[in-house]
DNA sequence: ATGACTTACTGCGTAAGA
């Protein structure tokens, strides 16, 4: 089974990436974040034809999250367990694809919003960790891949890349990510990849590319079963120099 | 010294991303 995840910074402007690198790489299921439109306008049809299911879960302008798979799949959850019902942010959906649950997330940046922007991706990540912890209770395979904006540590950010104060590499920030692995959780690319850059964003600007000053960010949590099935598991680097590509590449996880 | 990013919106600049 291959699993990826895709920042895509608007899908609308990438629809023609996604086709060609789903065509070369062929994962069973790919979730995608920052799509950048409603749910109706996502370009549901450009992916059938290669094969591939898509479930959107969109808004106006800004987040959105999405799943293509070319397995069977069930959406079971269209927002984050446990958030306000009037809390409108398209950032979480969960499937249940081959007896694995699999949860797609664009996990808030953190850094607009002042305090209370900082405190609602803190809040969030406490609710995954819950959501986490009551499938784990219940020992369901899963996996939860997207883009968590959390450097996990010093050597998941090119030197210099953010201030410390930036909301990617706060302490408070990495403890509940942390929180997140104590429940059992394997991070698929440092399990594989202990040391070392894995970046999988560049920012657009100041050259970071060129001068691959990048950050690892988009991240695939598994829990033990799936663990002990991983075989493979990176960011595809080569997207990063496609013509107008998006800041963030896709991270692929392959299991036995 | 200069210009130095990309996206969406109803905008003709602003907010957000990270």
């Amino acid at each position: 089974m291959k699993l990826a995840t895709w920042n895509v910074n608007s899908i609308r402007q990438r629809e023609g990436h996604v086709r060609r690198w789903l065509e070369q790489v062929q994962p069973d299921i790919l979730v995608l974040q920052e799509i950048k439109c409603e749910t109706a306008a996502f370009p549901a049809l450009g992916f059938q034809a290669l094969g591939y299911r898509a479930e959107a879960v969109g808004q106006k302008a800004y987040n959105g999250v999405a799943v293509l798979s070319r397995v069977p799949f069930e959406v079971t959850h269209r927002a984050l367990p446990g958030l306000p019902e009037d809390d409108a942010q398209a950032r979480y959906i969960e499937l249940a694809a081959d007896g694995v649950t699999v949860i797609g997330i664009y996990l808030p940046n953190g850094n607009s919003g002042g305090d209370a922007g900082y405190a609602y991706k803190l809040s969030w990540m406490d609710l995954l960790r819950r959501r986490a912890a009551a499938l784990l209770d219940v020992d369901a395979p899963l996996a939860i891949l997207g883009d968590f904006n959390v450097c996990p540590t010093d050597a998941d950010l090119a030197p210099g890349a953010l201030p410390p104060t930036d909301a990617l590499v706060r302490p408070e920030t990495r403890a509940k990510f942390r929180a997140m692995l104590w429940l059992g959780l394997t991070d698929a690319v440092r399990a594989l990849q202990p040391t070392g850059p894995a970046w999988t964003f560049w920012d657009y600007q100041a050259a970071a590319w060129p001068r691959d000053q990048g950050l690892r960010i988009d991240h695939a949590l598994l829990s033990p079963t799936l663990a002990e099935r991983l075989t493979a598991a990176s960011p595809d680097r080569r997207e990063r120099g496609e013509d107008q590509p998006s800041d963030h590449v896709p991270v692929v996880v392959e299991l036995a």
